[in-house]
DNA sequence: CGATAAATGGACATCGTGTCCGTTTATTTG
DNA sequence: CAAATAAACGGACACGATGTCCATTTATCG
């Protein structure tokens, strides 16, 4: 493939830093296009021709960190990685998820603006992935639970216990109880 | 206190019923509230005399449903009402308040446009009702374990999964399995 | 039947969105 | 190095929604 111009490779910087920036700063829902144009000083026109909406911007800025994550699911240490029992690598998943969560909240937030959670594609990865533990520990119909079990790592709920006071060690400690429910005990 | 004017009346009545129209007719979040200003055959500052927004319009239909579930979790039978076990009671919550959302899905999400699940009075009654619950069970600092079972409750949570694909009984179920958590069993 | 206060409705100013297109700039080619 | 070409730029524009304001209408009371 050609490669890409010069000032349009230095512009793509130029917007995301602002980016980052802006959502660092401020309640990244009321991050507009206009605010990070004239953050980034460039007009609107360039900043529209690479990304449709403030979303995506923030979701180019997370997916560095996400991908990270999910490769270590896929193929790193248990009990992240494969190798443990399925509960345990439940619970090391939320732990994992909730530590990107507190480190990067306001980009997860505003990934989701407009209600777009699920059409995310980093949401369909959880999903598989927890799909394949519920698989693995021989739960019946997983397919419900799974995305059960990945409601309370949604950005506004992790946001709201933490204004409520919660520590991370407080949320932490309610989903490894949460990843409990993967265990087949007697009924 | 004075008697509500006959024409403030028949405008308010005027207005909810074009608004829950409108909310079933097409995704409640697109209604906006010049939509309910016209179909209602009123004007935008009569509309917002009485409303701030789409989504107290929401509530205020919603409201009537909510109460009679609020009711029962306060003093009807058993295992919905006091009496039963909390993880009885916990998973009859999860049930009523699956079949809420298949029946008035449309009416929760437009209750929680601009992001505002938790501001809105009915959560904090959730809130309270799960939490009393975890104490009954002797679970240790409930608080987060709170917000984290009534995450799966999230209105577009239950929309995603059933445009997945998923019925309401799946929903059920696999809500009743997390109601497991409660219970307290070997460590 | 006024008088009074409440209720109404639409015009207005503001803001964010997304598109369109004339202009500028980087890169390629001779 | 200079002209040619294509890509990138940026701001103007039209649109849609918000929330307010106030002149006018309407219900209620004495």
């Amino acid at each position: 493939m050609k490669h890409e111009r010069a000032d349009a490779a230095r512009n793509r910087t130029k917007v995301l830093t602002a980016a980052a920036e802006l959502f660092a700063v401020k309640d990244p829902r009321a991050v507009t296009m206009d605010d990070i144009a004239k953050a980034a000083g460039v007009g609107r026109g360039t900043l529209y021709r690479r990304y449709p909406d403030v979303a995506s911007i923030a979701v180019a800025l997370l997916d560095e960190h996400e991908t990270a994550l999910q490769r270590d699911l896929m193929s790193g240490p248990p009990p992240l990685g494969p190798g443990a029992p399925p509960a345990e690598r439940l619970a090391a998943f939320y732990a994992a998820m909730a530590d990107l969560l507190e480190t990067h909240g306001n980009l997860a937030l505003a990934t989701e603006l407009g209600g777009r959670r699920f059409e995310i594609g980093a949401y369909g990865f959880w999903r598989a992935h927890v799909l394949s533990l519920l698989r693995e520990a021989a739960i019946p119909t997983p397919e419900a639970l799974a995305d059960t079990l990945l409601a309370p790592l949604a950005p506004e709920v992790f946001k709201f216990q933490r204004a409520q006071g919660l520590t991370l060690a407080n949320i932490k400690s309610a989903l490894s109880r949460l990843a409990m429910v993967v265990e087949n005990r007697p009924g």
